[in-house]
DNA sequence: CTCCTAATGTACGAACCGGTCCGTTCAGCC
DNA sequence: GGCTGAACGGACCGGTTCGTACATTAGGAG
C-alpha cells in the first residue's frame, strides 16, 4: 500500500561506530525533527502563531501530525523551538563578523551594511521576531536556553565605538545600545513594514533598485549620527 | 434617519443626569457600531487577526455577536473598519502639525518629536500596523476608502526639505521619502519591537526615563543626517 | 393605534482544530 | 531469529469558533 521504503538498499552506512548519527535512514529522528522544523518555521513566520495550523505544517512534512506531538509537545512547543532555532542561526551568522582591522569608521559602516545584509537574507526571521513582539515576547523571555539572547553584533559594536572614541572621532556621550538600536530599527522597519510601506507610498523597500541606496543610507545615517559635531 | 437622536452623542458625557441607568436598552446603531469598533480594536491589537475571537469582542461590548455580523458583515469586515478607523485617526492627529513658522532645522526636529509622540500616544496603533504586514497588507491594500492612506506628515516634511535645501542648509541629494522613512523606522521599532528588545537587551523602550533621551535621540540623528557634511 | 422596519437577542449548527488513542513498523541487541 | 523500544501512521474526539436562522423589541410613520 504504502511505498514509504522504495531504497532501503541506501542505507549502507555500515559504520557501527555509536559517534554520530549517521544522516539518510529511513528512520532517521534528526532528519524528521528538522524537517518538521523547517516546515514549521515557513507556516508560523507567514500566518503567526495562531494562524498557523498544526494540521497544514504536518501535511507540508513527509511525516504526520503525531509526530509534532511526538517530538514537540504541542504546538507551543514547536512554536519554541522554531523560535530559539532562528536565533541561533542569526547568531552563528553574526559570530562571523570581524571588523577588527578596520579604522572605527569603516568597521561601523560595515557593521552596519551587514547587519542590513542580515535581515535581507532571513526574511522568515524578521517576521518570527514581528510575531513574537505581537505576543509581548512571552516565549522568548520563558527560554530556558538562554545562549539565544544577547546579539553578539552589540560586542562588536561596543569595540568599535571604543575605538572610535579613543581615537577622538566619535562622539563620546553614546551609548552603543542607542546606536545598535537605530541600525536595528532600519533594518527591521524595512522588513517588517515593508508591506504597508508599499500600500501606502508605492514603494517596495525589497526593490532590487533600491537595494543598494538603502544600504548606504543606513551606513551614512549611522556614522553622520556618532560624528556629529565631529571631524 | 440622520437626525434620530441628537442628545446621545457617541462619546457623550451626559453626566447630569443619573449617570448610567441599570436598565437602559437606547437604540442607537452609531452608538453600538462605535463600541463595537472601539472594542475590536483592542483585541485586534492585542490578540492579532486569527488570535482575536468575535465571541470573545462581542462580550466585551454591551452588545452581542448578530451585531458584529450586522453591522459589519463577519470577522474580516469588523477587522477592515477597525484598520480604517486607526488610520483615520492618526492622519487625522497629523494634520494637527504646523511648523511653517519655524526654521528648517527646527522644524524637522519638531516634525521627528511629533510622530515620535504620535507613536507613544497610539500603541493599537503601531500593533495594528504590524499584524498588517503579518498579513502582507492585503486588507489595506484593498481598502476601498483610499483616502485613507497618504500620511499628511509626508507633505509637510516635503515643504520642511525644500525649505532647508534652498536655505543651504540640508544636503540636497536627499528623497522626502527617505527620511520619513527613517522616521518611522524608530518610532515604530521603538513600538512594535519593545518586548523582544526587552528580552534580549533588558532595556524597556517606553520606560519613562528613556522617554525624553530617545526623543531627543531622533531629533539629532535626522538633523545630523539632512545636514551631514554642511555648516 | 397600527404597522413597518431597523435594531437587537437567543439558540444553534457545522466546520475546524488542537490534541490523543491505539495499532504498526523498523532497527539494534542478545 | 526473536524481542524490545523507538519511530511512525491514521483515525478519532471534544471543545472551539465563525457564522446564521429565527424570534423579538423599539420607535417612527401614517
Amino acid at each position: 500500500m504504502t511505498t514509504r521504503v522504495d531504497t532501503n538498499d541506501v542505507e549502507g552506512d555500515q559504520g557501527m561506530t555509536a559517534e554520530s548519527a549517521p544522516k539518510e535512514r529511513v528512520r532517521d529522528a534528526e532528519r524528521t525533527r528538522a524537517e518538521i522544523i523547517e516546515v514549521a518555521t515557513h507556516e508560523f513566520a507567514d500566518q503567526g502563531y495562531a494562524g498557523a495550523r498544526v494540521d497544514e505544517i504536518a501535511a507540508k512534512t513527509r511525516t504526520t501530525k503525531r509526530m509534532i506531538y511526538y517530538y514537540f509537545g504541542g504546538k507551543e512547543g514547536l512554536y519554541l523551538a522554531v523560535l530559539e532555532g532562528a536565533y541561533q542561526r542569526i547568531r552563528a551568522s553574526e559570530q562571523e563578523l570581524d571588523v577588527e582591522h578596520l579604522a572605527p569608521v569603516e568597521a561601523l559602516r560595515r557593521l552596519a551594511e551587514t547587519t542590513f545584509d542580515h535581515h535581507e537574507q532571513h526574511p522568515d526571521f524578521v517576521r518570527l521576531v514581528a510575531i513574537e513582539n505581537i505576543h509581548y515576547a512571552k516565549h522568548l523571555s520563558s527560554s530556558s536556553s538562554r545562549e539565544v539572547l544577547a546579539a553578539p553584533a552589540l560586542e562588536v559594536l561596543s569595540r568599535i565605538m571604543e575605538r572610535g572614541r579613543a581615537a577622538g572621532l566619535f562622539r563620546d556621550d553614546l551609548d552603543a545600545l542607542d546606536v545598535h538600536m537605530i541600525i536595528s530599527a532600519f533594518c527591521v522597519f524595512r522588513g517588517a513594514n515593508r508591506y504597508t510601506f508599499k500600500a501606502m507610498f508605492d514603494r517596495d523597500l525589497f526593490d532590487p533598485h533600491l537595494r543598494d541606496h538603502l544600504r548606504a543610507m543606513i551606513g551614512d545615517l549611522v556614522v553622520a549620527h556618532v560624528t556629529a559635531g565631529r571631524r
